[in-house]
DNA sequence: TATAATGGATACTGCTACTATCTGATTCGG
DNA sequence: CCGAATCAGATAGTAGCAGTATCCATTATA
């Protein structure tokens, strides 16, 4: 397969194909001429996975290359994987935290703690659920980490068919892939599915095909 | 309040105050000379409004331009606000869609169908939705929209209840605010709680605390 | 009154994610 | 076997976004 087979395959441009082989994200195809090279079934896949962490994860350019790295890590060992791919999907926590967002932080672990759940220091998410609770105080909503028990028992539930669904079959790259796409992919859809479901129980349906009232 | 003071109240740059002004999300203050403007606390709350749509919501300026126009449209009947904030809130969806997720959202009708849940035609998440389940495809997962159905299912009970809990007190312009914020904050905590719930769930929380094993 | 700060306009910057162009092979249709 | 098209790779350029910086003629302040 040449590039522009590639690309055809893929629906990805040309040039953005040759931006990521520049970035790293993509390997060379087997160079078999000077201006030849052979791309394989293996370039297509890795292309489509590109693909869905930008548009579907709306991670950036390095991120995806943070992911990549953690797939071809071979070094890896098995049980690290769910770690290290919850850390390169992050976003790039803005360095230091607000005294408020760090107040909001021992909230948090109270609350984690109550919830019996046991997560590590280090996680991102942590962060981001603090900021959050910041968030909502900075808009004069007078509330603690208790508001989030209902998400947080909605996501326990998701968490745990998720977490049971991922068996410990195939090679060990393909099962890094497999995390992160579920990740990723689920993610989006869960946000959609929310956003669906608010359409659905709040009473706007009529409202919406007859706009005219 | 002047400018500076507003940007200390808010933490804000008082450069990026002015291009808030300039971009018209901030209306500019009541001027008592030339070359000087009384800021007053809704200033300060639009500013913190402002700033969580943005790195909460990561909406871009245009975005949060838009969600505010929704709120301070008086016009709007209240029975239309949910789905206005809905797609203000909405990311640009990319134009026209290929036939493959014309075809998957055709899917994702039925299992709304399904579901019994009742969504506009033209619900921007329906298209998200969609997505997700042609990038599972295009990594080569050979699925269907059920499996999206525990997610729907968590989705639905959250959503139930995020639903019944936003009364109809308060003004109108309050009112948007709050829905707006509450998809745009509890989104992001649903996303950071299912992490922590995939963290606690899978059994990495050891391998996290011992790196070096 | 000297110094600093203000509001507003205009211009500039840094970053990201591509695009475009160039070059010297190489392949392919006739 | 020859000329047009295509190729891989390198280098340079672009568009858009979200601020920043600078300038100005005031106005507040020590």
């Amino acid at each position: 397969m040449r590039i522009s087979e590639l690309s055809r395959a893929t629906g990805v441009a040309i040039p953005t194909v040759k931006y990521y082989l520049r970035e790293g994200l993509l390997a060379r195809g087997n160079a078999t001429a000077p201006n030849q090279a052979d791309y394989v079934a293996a370039h297509a896949h890795r292309l489509h996975l590109i693909r869905v962490l930008r548009e579907v994860g709306g991670l950036s350019i390095g991120r995806v290359a943070a992911v990549l790295a953690a797939i071809d890590d071979a070094s890896l060992p098995r049980h690290e994987l769910f770690g290290v791919a919850q850390r390169a999907l992050a976003p790039p926590s803005a360095g230091s935290a607000s005294a408020q967002v760090t107040l909001a932080e021992a909230e948090i672990d109270l609350f984690l703690a109550d919830l019996g759940w046991e997560v590590s220091a280090e996680a991102p998410a942590r962060r981001s659920l603090a900021e959050a609770l910041v968030a909502l105080r900075k808009l004069g909503r007078d509330c603690g980490a208790e508001v989030f028990l209902p998400h947080a028992q909605a996501a326990g539930h998701i968490a745990e068919q998720e977490v049971s669904g991922v068996g410990a079959e195939g090679d060990r790259a393909a099962a890094v892939e497999k995390l992160v796409v579920g990740t990723v992919v689920f993610e989006a859809a869960l946000v959609a599915l929310r956003r669906l479901a608010h359409e659905h129980y709040s009473g706007l349906r009529a409202a919406l095909y007859t706009p005219g009232q």
